[in-house]
DNA sequence: GTAGTTTTTGACCTAGAAGTACAATACCAC
DNA sequence: GTGGTATTGTACTTCTAGGTCAAAAACTAC
């Protein structure tokens, strides 16, 4: 009972996701925040507690939402090169916006001084990284990969690649040239 | 003639670079900055045009600071790959600190909105890759590393991998396996 | 010492960020 | 339709970030 919301929690949460990403936490206001997502301020506020609950709450969307992507990418059989290309050019946010990754922008804003944030995006990174490397393993298994390296060791450097990536895809000079970047590492492997 | 000042303005400017590391642009206000220097506000502002102004000296001190330091790095003859080692553990802020680069920092919270931070990310983005592409391609003419992939290429991963590693220095996980993607990545040259 | 500069200090100002309060509204149960 | 409950919009409040200002202080030239 009582007045049904006016809008989806779920998609405020997106559109939320998308002002954060585009103007960092402390550039984006509850007000900018409250006609972004369409509603009052008042509804911004009762529904979430504050703008840092829902920053938090976007980020953790974001992370489903790349984990479930690549998982997705990864489960159907059929060669690892072309698609771990794809999952890196995705994740390095090097599409046509070239926006980067918000959870990067997230952790070099607020890594230091937040601990939340710091934790969350450490476990995105993490479970990032272990996504490559089980799509390494699966690759030098079948004999697509060289096994003269460890897929530990390789998933790192894919990981630490995909988040310079990021920040390089924002900073600016030409795209294309990132995509060589992804190019050489992954037909490096 | 008039009152001599009480300070430094190159100590001042380091200091402030400090504290935008540790904090970053949005997250240190005047007030701790002129606390930092251990100088009044009025100083701080009779000095500095703006906090805007005084972020962008700090980041071309930092930036002339890391130039410098790789400039002399490399200029001395011998072995590139255990340079290489050390520029990367530096400039990704692998350090006791572990607090990553402040130009990464100052590029992933403002870089999509600030096209002045943005121009200096880019610049010393770019140096540095033209720094690694030279030392790649010394190591590559006296033997020390494989020629079987272009100068050109390399470095833009050594670059993309030293951003990405600067921002996990941050984020956390253990130290030591940082250490360990560089040697993976340095060592497969 | 005095005049003329320039710097310093800290109180002061203003705008807007973040959040609250509350009356109006829209539903359900009966 | 009445009562109860939850949401909405907006005006309001609080606080602080960012910056200014005037008067005192510290020098140089004469």
């Amino acid at each position: 009972m009582g007045r049904p919301m006016q809008f989806e929690t779920d998609t405020a949460v997106d559109k939320a996701m998308e002002l954060f990403w585009r103007q960092g936490y402390a550039g984006t206001t509850p007000q900018e925040l409250a006609s972004g997502l369409g509603i009052g301020k008042g509804s911004l506020y009762n529904t979430f507690e504050s703008k840092h609950a829902l920053f938090m709450r976007a980020l953790g969307r974001y992370s489903e939402r790349r984990l479930e992507y690549l998982t997705d990418l990864f489960s159907a059989p059929g060669p690892i090169r072309p698609r771990l290309k794809g999952a890196m050019t995705v994740l390095a946010g090097l599409g046509e916006h070239r926006r980067g990754c918000v959870m990067v922008n997230a952790a070099a804003e607020l890594g230091t001084t937040d601990d939340e944030v710091n934790r969350i995006a450490d476990h995105l990174f993490t479970q990032i990284e272990a996504v490559f490397r089980q799509a390494v393993a699966q690759g030098q298994e079948s004999g697509e990969f060289s096994i003269d390296r460890g897929a530990e060791t390789i998933a790192g450097q894919l990981l630490a690649s995909v988040i310079g990536l990021s920040v390089l895809a924002k900073t600016g000079g030409p795209g294309e040239r990132f995509g060589a970047v992804v190019d050489g590492i992954v037909d490096g492997l």
